[in-house]
DNA sequence: TCCTATACATAAGCATATTATGTATACGAA
DNA sequence: TTCGTATACATAATATGCTTATGTATAGGA
């Protein structure tokens, strides 16, 4: 197993906007759905994961309330605000302008390459 | 003209290397060098383009020496060193890996991967 | 009983980006 | 001739946010 890959700073706000797309979760669930949507590739450290749920929360992004998992135990839920919605929208295509960019760059064909 | 996009932390040292991977060049045209080729999607700062280079040099990446430029001006020539060239694939790979990752959790295709 | 997974939280450390500031020169326009 | 702009380097102060380490606490299985 390849060890998983560090985040790229910036990059943690929409996975966690995504891993709320669809339904309510709590922390530890987002890091859970996280590392599996991924395949193994990220793995959410808690000292990234939760001071960023309170930023996103602060930013008016998410909404929590305390509640009871199914294993019965107290969790801290995260859900979507309307903002948050449009938020996921515009972070993701901000992140797919940056790959095309990067796309852009690391596939110019060198200029001391030889052509037919 | 929509602004630059602020680089991702980590990626700079990737389109550094790409930049002199054809021909040494000095740092000013590193930083022109990424920012025409991303379309002006990317404009490097100073205060992250010579700090990076220092990195990169010893690191082992790069080698400097000075020089004059066609415009007859005294600059700081980069080129890339055998290890920098390993380096530059690796992390080109590493790269790619990452918008995979980030492709599979946000659910949609990858919009076209870079090669070395 | 003890280990592991679950669930939260925060402090310390670290890397690296942005912003601001400084020096100096070449060159064209006013 | 002067002045603004592009060129060329460099560093300090500041901000962000990720990793690592540490702590608390409970549920459930071996």
């Amino acid at each position: 197993m390849s060890p998983p890959l560090p985040l790229l700073q910036g990059t943690l706000d929409v996975l966690i906007l995504h891993a709320l797309s669809d339904e309510p979760r709590h922390g530890y669930a987002v890091s859970r759905w996280i590392r599996q949507a991924s395949s193994d590739a990220f793995q959410v450290e808690e000292g990234a994961l939760y001071p960023a749920l309170r930023r996103l929360e602060a930013r008016g992004w998410l909404e929590s309330t305390w509640a009871t998992t199914d294993t019965g135990r107290e969790a801290r839920f995260y859900r979507l605000t309307d903002e948050g919605e449009r938020a996921l929208g515009s972070e993701t295509r901000s992140w797919n302008r940056y790959v095309e960019a990067m796309a852009r760059v690391l596939g110019r064909p060198s200029p001391g390459t030889a052509r037919p």
